[in-house]
DNA sequence: CGCACATTTGACGAGAATCAACTGCAGTGG
DNA sequence: CCACTGCAGTTGATTCTCGTCAAATGTGCG
């Protein structure tokens, strides 16, 4: 069970006392990491900090932060137009780091967006001393370049959803890419996930309208593939929700060609 | 001057008897190579590669290499989805590495497709090497940290351009940064840069068809921005063709918010 | 209740894909 | 020398996806 290496840590943390960890831990349980190594998170752990919806993550006291660990809520990497279209070019959800700025992320002029009430903690620190110092921290590494390579392959499959699918591919797509990566931080529920954003929100990730986006997921709907509610997605129709979506998402060990 | 520095090195190289090395040159030129660093890229530069048009990047008789320095020609990292379609994720240009597969590669589902004939060298052992002893080799590290970092940042360009601009903004972007990354190895002459690429791949890149992408072509020729021939694109009015990208191509220092 | 905000609906037009045909050009072989 | 071939580019006609505008409906909240 992989909490349970999260649990027998040095750092004793309940999930069902404190549920905002419990994404983390699950990512966390696979790191490996040492005693010493874990010495590193609990330095951090208890300074969590929140930004409210809408407002762009960013320390306005200190040094801006070039790595920070979502606990809760969705942030979006945006950019913006000149004219005010805006583009998500990723959403980080808990358990992943906006590790953006670490790899020439100031040179990509873009925004870190909370599209909910996110609470999160700064592990710019962390990160630094693992830079400088990698072979002393092997587990804390690999769980950092294990998370980059992971929002590089988002990347990839961001921009061939994009510009190859038409709306309801890309749909269907982000919802599988969204119901897996829940799934491995224990947050899915009976084929749910979490879905707060506003169809605003999504056609900014999607890279189409707000109207288009109502009437493709009234479509999705229709056809009977996903159910929403308020703040949650259900998919219905696992296996031909990813017949729409093109049998090309990338899921654990998937075949891709035809 | 930038080839000074790379003809004063240990390892010496005409770039006018080898004009295929320039572009290389001009980037490690920037990256304060030590001598023992230049020994490295003495081992393998006598062994270039080369791949024809259409084909796949792919050593058969060895191990796949991750790491591969483009010397000339244009390669595409290209995913192909089930019915066919394909989107061009990036483009490597002479002077840039095909680090992909360093970087969650694995995942990532695609192929390196040579646009045109290719020239280049396999750097995987350089790679390793560095990955290994990072410490030992300072000015290599930087230097694939660095690449690694812009072609992180025209990943987000592409999410960009496919996701939020419509097709003369692409097109006008898409110019506007192949002059930039042609600029810097030296390879423009009076506003003009090699575009070898049919119309055909042009779409691949952008996101559109083939038709549409001729006719977004020809409005840009009729309103004086650019002049195309067969395997050159010249940019006229750079200004004006960066008003039509929305000025938000990331050029060097460049400003951005309205 | 009134307000702000998100979702939904309809009507319309612009942008882009598709299909099919035609042009221009370079290479090839008779 | 010229016909033939293949390929990239071009053009027109048509269809369809999607964006835009505007209004209506729903929903939570002070």
């Amino acid at each position: 069970m992989a909490l349970a290496a999260f649990e027998s840590s040095p750092i004793k943390m309940d999930p069902k006392k404190a549920p905002q960890f419990t994404s983390v831990a699950r990512r966390l349980a696979g790191a490996n990491l040492q005693a010493h190594e874990w010495e590193l998170l609990s330095s951090v752990l208890g300074h969590s900090l929140e930004c409210r919806a809408g407002h762009d993550i960013e320390k306005k006291d200190t040094k801006p932060s070039r790595c920070r660990l979502v606990l809760m809520g969705f942030v979006g990497m945006a950019r913006t137009l000149a004219d005010g279209r805006r583009q998500m070019v990723d959403i980080h959800l808990p358990g992943d780091i906006t590790a953006c700025e670490r790899l020439g992320g100031a040179q990509a002029n873009v925004a870190f967006v909370c599209l909910t009430d996110v609470r999160y903690i700064d592990v710019d620190s962390i990160a630094q001393m693992v830079d400088d110092e990698p072979t002393l921290f092997p587990g804390w590494q690999k769980f950092l370049k294990d998370l980059e390579e992971e929002a590089h392959v988002r990347l990839i499959d961001q921009v061939v959803r994009t510009g190859r699918m038409v709306a309801h591919e890309r749909m269907a797509d982000l919802a599988l890419d969204l119901f897996h990566r829940f799934e491995r931080v224990g947050m899915t529920a009976s084929g749910s996930f979490p879905m707060p954003l506003t169809q605003d929100v999504l056609g900014d990730i999607l890279g189409m309208s707000t109207v288009h986006v109502n009437r493709t997921l009234q479509q999705l709907r229709r056809e009977g593939l996903i159910r929403t509610t308020s703040n949650r997605w259900q998919i219905v129709d696992m296996e031909r929700l990813r017949h729409v979506a093109g049998g090309n998402q990338s899921r654990p060990g998937g075949t891709t060609t035809h």
